[in-house]
DNA sequence: AAATAAAGTCAACAACTGTTCACTGAAAAT
DNA sequence: ATTTTCAGTGAACAGTTGTTGACTTTATTT
């Protein structure tokens, strides 16, 4: 089942049979990205399920790649190196998702409804990066940990000041607005490893997750509708 | 600055000798259980910090409780027997403060800011049970976070009915009911992860955390206040 | 066409892993 | 007083780990 060995071609012992010589010359960055991306890979699939990232080795990433383990080397200094490559890998991916969602239509009525959809059907595709950032946040490398929160708290900043100009949270100052864009982030977090957690063809649970969320945030908003700002 | 190898004074091979020759008896339960202690803290211990359960072996555990590897058999059938048993040990730890914090005499004022406070004060002292509890429950083995989240889900019902009785919560259904806990109890463990990252010594820090989480809960029961319950 | 650069291989290393076995010494049971 | 029980030891096992060095092959540069 495994053996899918996809970028082992290069630097191959045996000559290649086959009359056509020159067939495909292949250029050298790309052949080198090309196994860079297979470590990536195969560092992010190995985290499915029961593994994190801690206890996965260099070894098993590179026999995964298809590639023998000191060819690691040519590309990550170590597996600390490796995880903050699938740190940036995994929030380009989720920043990608968050500029389309803020560039939509903006249909305001069901806004909410449309944001955790989106966001959440998304974290499915992108399964393994979700997975991986949602397990490193708490238990990984101090390097890594720190900057997975330093995104989300980032995440969290862009989200309050897109809640700023909304007509009800005109009242908030800048540490209110935050604080309640923490309490958004926490849900949709939360929501995340549940959905992640859960059976992904089981779509009654997916359709329970979603639908608990956007009560969740519904409840939020609601509240900051209903808030008296203190000058303390 | 290790060597602490408490537990070491069993099953030696050098005859005590000094001249009183019964001078403790020590019985053998008492004896085993505290070796089985000695493995428990050994591995909390080693969990402190940068390492996650599934990093830490067998061995590392066995030699820091003071121990020789194969005497680990006796206590846990494997490093996953090891780890059920601390969540048992961790929960157990927390129950009692969400006991104690129940049976408190509820002054109903600043409900809130109590219940934070306690909960974030007791977190900070049981800081190595917390900690466990936070990384493995989103990247532990499967059994492991399963047994977590089963807790959890539990807290969050027994919130939930605590929550039942509140006039302004009335209207409430029993699922409603519950996703309001959820609510609070994402803010209390988002609370509980950043503070357990934080410097201990940070007090101002620590002030700053629990206030804002305080707010957070307020917010939440604002917006259940404002509530309109809908059939569907 | 020859020289270089570099992505890959192979083999070896010391250290560490989980697990087993026969053992020992003292508390508990006879 | 003798036997039994059992939490501990020490040594060995077969695997796996990270890392290094000398080598091959091939795209690129000279």
């Amino acid at each position: 089942m495994d053996e899918c060995g996809w970028p082992v071609q290069s630097g191959m012992r045996k000559r290649s049979e086959s009359t056509a010589d020159t067939l495909a010359p292949v250029p050298r960055d790309e052949r080198k990205s090309r196994t860079r991306r297979a470590l990536l890979d195969a560092a992010l699939g190995l985290l499915e399920g029961e593994r994190s990232f801690s206890s996965i080795s260099l070894r098993e990433v590179a026999k995964a790649a298809g590639v023998v383990p000191a060819a690691f080397y040519r590309h990550f200094a170590s597996m600390e190196d490796l995880g903050q490559a699938l740190v940036d890998d995994s929030f380009s991916a989720l920043h990608q998702v968050m500029r389309a969602a803020r560039a939509a239509p903006l249909p305001a009525s069901n806004l909410i409804a449309n944001s955790v959809e989106t966001f959440l059907r998304h974290a499915l595709t992108q399964r393994l990066h979700f997975q991986f950032i949602a397990k490193e946040r708490v238990s990984g490398s101090s390097a890594v940990r720190l900057a997975i929160r330093k995104e989300i708290r980032l995440w969290t900043s862009e989200l309050a000041t897109d809640l700023a100009p909304f007509p009800k949270l005109r009242s908030f100052n800048g540490e209110d607005l935050r604080m309640i864009a923490g309490l958004v982030v926490n849900a949709m977090m939360a929501a995340t490893e549940l959905i992640l957690d859960a059976d992904p063809k089981d779509e009654e649970e997916i359709k329970r997750i979603r639908g608990n969320t956007e009560k969740q945030l519904l409840l939020i908003f609601l509240g900051a509708a209903s808030w008296k700002s203190r000058s303390s």
